[in-house]
DNA sequence: AAAATAAGTTTACGCGCGTAATAATTGTAG
DNA sequence: CTACAATTATTACGCGCGTAAACTTATTTT
């Protein structure tokens, strides 16, 4: 590593032997030089270390190659998950990956949006908060870069969505408990953010008539996005008063449940399939930790993988081939039953 | 809000009769100009709607007002609430937080550094992933701008770091347990990556000694981040093998003690403090789902609010008052114990 | 009110790189 | 070996803003 100090792409040009026009070309795009000084621009690197000013570049760059990921809640290992892989499918596709979270707030998830339009972005994933957004704000900015929406989507944005196929999801969940026991009842919160809640309650409704069975909902107050605490103090008291219908219960989601788990172990009830269990619970994510819930939680995941690799595909799809972004159309994949031991 | 196009600082230095280069101070460091000119700028702002050019602003600033957070691997909860915390304060202190994880792969870990050198940052808050880092790599980064080090320490690095105090964490929770029931032995992973991990072993060791009981150390098989799993799989393995000295077991962080709770559950075997409980169980860190187990966990946690704000300030310090960098001192914040069921 | 100080204006240049235009070079096909 | 196409080199300008210097205006001090 020789020690004169490089410190901009002419420096670089004059001890590579090669023009600047032609660095800032392989720059942009290492492809697109010939293999042969791509070689040689690349036997130099090593020898000198020199790497572009970030800041000069996207100056005047219509493709930054920064991609923007915003989810509504980082410190929920849900979205931390997702948001893994889908930095890793960016990575891989050859760009930068920004993520942000909107730390349940709406305020936040504009000012996300804001920044991510400063930094000018080649495009955006975003998990927006739902019905909590600003929607007026969101389009404002959204419209200046290519966006894709996952996990919630918001009708009005008019947006590209990839998600959870909810109906199905909870169809196979209810069509299983149904067949091991007997009807579930539904737990959630009364006024949930996101709407997939809502299309969850709607379809074990509807699934529930199908079958001809009597539906019962237990919407829980609360508000955050302290799931867990929400379904451990309004599940103790809904156990303690005894207004629990049926043995069979049916969370909106799987942190509910793992909230509702912890009380209802307090309470000494049993959970679980076993003939000396008192209650059945299942729930719906498959979230990280609801393998090592006690019982381990019957669920319905989502198929992660087929929901990050579709985002990414699809955004880079309007980023790289310039699309016309279609407007509004939605991408759903079916979740899978994972059967555990509390239902 | 006027429809004239506002594409740069000139445009906007006409429409609102500010001088450029007093707008540039202005975007700089609001503070800096008179508040009347300050009070005109902001009325302009209101009424057409410009933010300078990121790209073009830090390209010639010393000081970004960016600050790097990195952690290593921000799937796991504890990591997601400090750096919410983090960023908090960060954005608080007028900086712009950019959050990277590791993934728990030192490669990433070098590669973040190496983005944020090319953001120029104001100043980094680095939560290394331990005994995997490339040292080496680290250092060349990390001489490039103001590093503070929290949560884990790497001595070669010589950095200024603010962490959690192991030895006084340790003491307290043994001290807890030898004075409630049996001295407890201690469950670790063979080869943490994370050096808290031996830390913590040695303080069980030393504390034990000075209680003058004799210690047992389980260290069992498993490497990555999948901690839950480790704690479950080796925990299964030990239960049933009957090879688990004692009816008291502290474990190394809380993540491997959710995972051992919940084999221990599949187990039938009874955790708690009560007269029909089989083991008693505590962990360390307070994780977040640390109060959802079944049942809770005994722990004891970080002061995160004091390790969040102390780093962030450290950082500011050094960024703002242009202090150079003091070497190598620690600053450990004491933990705090954390009683429930499990202990 | 005059002097001293603080803040703003004008003017001008530079940052590091994108990129267009033209000339020179290389590689390939006939 | 020649003709052609594809790359690369040269040259030159612009992006949007930071910032320095000299000057002018507004505010504070005595």
């Amino acid at each position: 590593m020789s020690e004169q100090k490089i410190k901009n792409m002419e420096d670089f040009a004059a001890v590579s032997g090669i023009s600047r026009p032609t660095l800032s070309k392989y720059f942009n795009d290492p492809a697109s030089v010939r293999s042969s000084t791509k070689a040689r621009i690349e036997a130099a690197l090593e020898q000198h270390d020199y790497r572009p000013n970030m800041y000069a570049m996207n100056q005047n760059r219509r493709l930054t190659r920064n991609i923007g990921i915003v989810v509504p809640y980082l410190a929920d290992p849900f979205f931390a998950e997702i948001a893994r892989n889908i930095e890793n499918l960016v990575i891989e596709a050859g760009y930068r990956p920004i993520l942000l979270s909107s730390h349940g707030s709406p305020d936040q998830e504009v000012e996300n949006l804001a920044l991510l339009r400063g930094i000018k972005p080649s495009g955006v994933l975003l998990a927006p908060l739902g019905r909590a957004s600003n929607v007026e704000a969101l389009q404002e900015y959204c419209s200046t870069f290519p966006t894709v929406l996952f996990d919630c989507n918001i009708d009005d944005l008019n947006l590209e969505f990839v998600g959870h196929n909810n109906p199905q999801a909870t169809d196979i969940i209810v069509d299983y408990l149904v067949r091991t026991g007997e009807p579930p009842v539904f737990f959630e919160m009364k006024s949930p953010t996101n709407p997939n809640a809502n299309k969850r309650r709607f379809a074990y409704l509807e699934t529930m008539e199908r079958h001809g069975f009597e539906a019962t909902v237990h919407s829980v107050d609360g508000s955050g996005w302290n799931f867990e605490e929400i379904g451990y103090q309004q599940g103790l008291k809904l156990i303690s008063s005894r207004k629990l219908v049926g043995n069979t219960v049916l969370f909106s989601n799987d942190r509910l449940a793992i909230g509702f788990l912890s009380a209802a172990y307090e309470a000494g009830l049993r959970v679980g399939r076993g003939s000396g269990c008192a209650l059945r619970v299942a729930g719906h994510d498959n979230h990280p930790y609801s393998r090592f819930t006690c019982p381990s939680l019957t669920t319905v995941s989502h198929d992660y993988d087929s929901i990050a690799a579709h985002s990414v595909a699809r955004l880079l799809d309007v980023v790289e081939r310039e699309e016309t972004q279609s407007d509004g159309s939605e991408r759903l994949f079916d979740g899978k039953l994972v059967m555990r031991e509390s239902a």
